[in-house]
DNA sequence: CGGATAGATAAGTCAACACTTAACTATGTG
DNA sequence: CACATAGTTAAGTGTTGACTTATCTATCCG
């Protein structure tokens, strides 16, 4: 399964490093520049470069130069991609365990009956 | 930024591979053995226990053996913990967007006022 | 223009990841 | 017991990921 890359796969993949998710809470209030989201981190340009890269190319944050600066915003769209998943995964099981225990409670009430 | 595992890095990445996404669409559906989980992939038998073992890692899945068929099953609450990191992540942007606005209607209210 | 600021590109390193084959350990079953 | 089934462990390989340093290109400011 190697090298098909989905847009879920791109999305996870970025949230599952600490400084990209660091950014993202860092943007998710508000806009920031480069320069700004690299600050916190004890880390060179070109590794913050890469990781907002990472971030833009999995469709989680938008960016546009003006100037010298770019500024990065949040796209949270492609976060409710991702959360939409996670539901529909957590949907199903609970679904599933719904209906196993109609079934018990049915077996359960037919037991009576033939009791 | 190298090797400090949180639950959330370890979770993400789980999510990240598409092998261990389909294993937990089939769970999601119920619990199934190693070998019915590994039955869909064109993948050797240690490829698929690698792919379980970091679903594990990550609290994604739980499994027990009984005799010798491991059976796996989907752990809900790992799911929410992914869940609603994106969520806050959104909510915060959304809640800025509204301050945001509220704001620039205020600033337009004050300036029919003072036209 | 000259120098600081903001960002970008290239190329290399080391560790982690997604596999593989080979060999091994139970646990059922005729 | 013999043989199949279900899973496990070990060890190796090629690829990707997360950085680094060095160098380079705008852009703004005096």
């Amino acid at each position: 399964m190697i090298n098909q890359s989905t847009t879920l796969d791109l999305t996870f993949q970025a949230l599952a490093d600490p400084a990209r998710r660091a950014m993202l809470e860092r943007l998710s209030t508000g806009p920031a520049s480069v320069s700004e989201l690299a600050r916190p981190f004890s880390m060179s340009m070109p590794a913050v470069l890469q990781h907002l890269a990472v971030l833009e190319t999995a469709g989680l944050t938008l960016s546009h130069k003006s100037g010298r600066v770019r500024t990065c915003e949040i796209n949270p769209q492609a976060l409710s991609t991702a959360q939409d998943w996670l539901a529909a995964r957590r949907a199903e099981w609970e679904h599933r365990l719904d209906r196993l225990e109609a079934y018990l409670t049915e077996l359960q009430n037919k037991d009576q009956g033939n009791g």
